[in-house]
DNA sequence: CACGACTAGACCAAGGCACC
DNA sequence: GGTGCCTTGGTCTAGTCGTG
């Protein structure tokens, strides 16, 4: 059993795997639902997410968005710690990564972990050609996000409209449809992901 | 071809309920 | 109270599929 890295560096996969398993397991048990029940409101069977839960295995991001948006909340904050953090200050050197096991992306939680704050900021490195198709819907509450590109370029597909977008370029969406990320470039692109949970009278 | 993610279905355990 | 049946919730396993 690996330890869990107090670095930069990737978590290991048993550590984060850990965390996301309770996350699922609590968010799942708030909301009086049965893995059943889950597995037809995500479209995940319920297999998959009996082992998510025991973290005996390694989701892929396209999986956790869809439990995300079962369980109604931000792919994010399926990272977060379990109780509350007391420190408002998140060091580098304590974010939590995780990288996607199919498409090799990165994504850094940047935010306090446990926070209690309806803003969540991500830093994402996406590899050259990979390529992330999210079956995203509409959730309640409603969640907002915003794609800023800090280095490269990554193309954006929400629905029917695509965005190129490049250095320094910032995209505004509402998490209530299918996206698609695509990095078309030969160099690693470097965005950062904020991420709000609108109460309804934002609409 | 090996490996890991994922699914479908079988299987098991516990609890509720009716019946004797 | 004991038994059998059904439902619910969870785990296990065999097989498929995609990727490197």
């Amino acid at each position: 059993m690996k330890e869990i890295k107090e670095s930069t560096e990737t978590e290991a996969p048993s550590g984060l795997n850990d965390r996301i398993a309770q996350r699922v397991r609590d968010l799942r048990a708030a909301r009086g639902l049965s893995l059943d029940a889950l597995a037809t409101h995500c479209g995940v069977s319920r297999s998959m997410i009996s082992l998510i839960e025991r973290g005996e295995s390694s989701p892929t991001a396209v999986l956790l968005e869809k439990l995300a948006t079962g369980l109604g909340v931000s792919l994010a904050s399926l990272f977060e710690a379990p109780a509350p953090a007391a420190d408002p200050v998140s060091r580098l050197a304590s974010q939590l990564q995780w990288r996607d096991p199919h498409s090799g992306y990165v994504r850094r939680n940047v935010s306090p972990s446990g926070f209690a704050s309806p803003i969540q900021i991500v830093e994402v490195m996406f590899p050259p050609k990979a390529r992330v198709a999210y079956e995203t819907a509409a959730r309640e509450p409603l969640i907002h996000q915003q794609v800023w590109v800090l280095d490269g370029v990554i193309e954006l597909t929400l629905g029917d409209d695509r965005h190129r977008l490049e250095t320094g370029d910032c995209l505004a969406m509402v998490l209530d449809r299918p996206m698609s990320y695509y990095n078309p470039s030969r160099k690693t692109t470097r965005y950062a992901v904020v991420i709000a949970t609108a109460p309804s009278s934002w609409r």
